[in-house]
DNA sequence: CGAGTATTTGAGCAGCATCAATAAGAGTGG
DNA sequence: CCACTCTTATTGATGCTGCTCAAATACTCG
């Protein structure tokens, strides 16, 4: 697979830079286009009618994302950090699948990630208590290279507060109130709201 | 797609059928096959280190499953009910994507189709209350067909309490409590422990 | 019918949501 | 660069929700 599939993906693709938090699409939006991160951060999130905001994912670099259902997004997407993109047009992915059916593989192989991330997803969610998930929470995202400075051991979380809550099924002030809990007992130590240095010790113990 | 698709798989595939709690495959197992089920339902289980059994989704007829990463189950499958199955040999439905890519696109649809029922269990955990996530399950429960009978409005459960609480995240005391707040209070009406009859008035209000 | 399993119910406590107020940080324009 | 505004984060007080441990009841299956 690899470099033959994305030569050929290259041909018919768009470069494309956002801002940080820009919307690259919509919920309900006609889904007209497939897109690659090159750079930087995003979440997907939807909506609900009852007025939660549920974050699904966070995604980095090198993955695929817009690959819709029902002709429609099933999802916002919005960047967290300026991100640098590739965009496809469907139609002409699907064409092109015709002749190079690797293209289906990579998009299974994409679609198997978004599903082992929603696993991860599920069983945060189920820890019995908000300090175990936002644990796991930082266990997970300590794996995600840029933003962890294994040296220091220190995390730079681009996200809010808020979007870590709705990630984890809590409220923005119960997320706050554990960073406090963690700090306070040494699990990890505040430099400012965004930079967060781990201790690994304490923290593997859970 | 469709028919030729599925009339060159059946060229490789056994039929199979188990009866209720039995096990198709367990987490860490070497994945060697694929499966589809013509008729009864199961569930994947997720054992976690920390003793914690998660049901990450329940399984109908006419859904494949079993379609591996790492050469390994990531989770178990378990039947609820007899259950009949196709089975493939993994290898043989890789050999035979090579000449029918629509077994690809075959596979990305069912792949969709699980990240999709991963959106709803994420959406479910993320509400509130237990009792909302309980009113939830049991909307998305409705609409299965063969476990509701749209005249009467009685919903057979064809799992237990405790399959339930591990799939909203909470005890399956809390589980029980609720099915009990519900009949007290209009919602529902227990036949017996797995037949429950629905007052859709008062459901969709919630 | 009897043994094992599933479900219900109870009492008490811990944890999280809610509402509310304050503090810190980011962004903007003079 | 500072003052001002707006957003994000922290902190507090209170009550409800759901978990824990425990016991009783209902159900299933050989």
């Amino acid at each position: 697979m690899g470099d033959n599939t994305f030569s050929v993906l290259n041909t018919i693709c768009t470069d494309l830079k956002k801002p940080a938090k820009s919307i690259i699409f919509r919920q309900g939006e006609h889904a007209d286009f497939l897109y690659f991160i090159q750079s930087g951060a995003l979440k997907l999130d939807y909506q609900l009618e009852d007025g939660r905001n549920l974050v699904l994912d966070f995604l980095w670099p090198d993955r695929f994302f817009g690959i819709a259902e029902n002709e429609t997004y099933a999802w916002s997407a919005t960047t967290l950090v300026d991100v640098h993109l590739k965009r496809f047009k469907l139609s002409s992915v699907q064409v092109l699948a015709q002749e190079h059916p690797n293209i289906t593989n990579l998009l299974l192989q994409q679609k198997m990630a978004s599903l082992m991330a929603a696993k991860t997803h599920i069983t945060l969610m189920s820890c019995p208590t908000a300090t175990s998930k936002l644990i796991g929470f930082l266990l997970e995202y300590k794996k995600i290279p840029n933003y962890f400075n294994p040296s220091t051991q220190v995390l730079t979380l681009i996200m809010s507060r808020k979007d870590i809550a709705d990630y984890l099924g809590m409220t923005f002030e119960t997320t706050s109130r554990i960073f406090k809990y963690l700090e306070t007992n040494g699990y990890i130590k505040k430099l400012n709201h965004r930079q967060i240095q781990l201790n690994m010790h304490k923290l593997q113990l859970t």
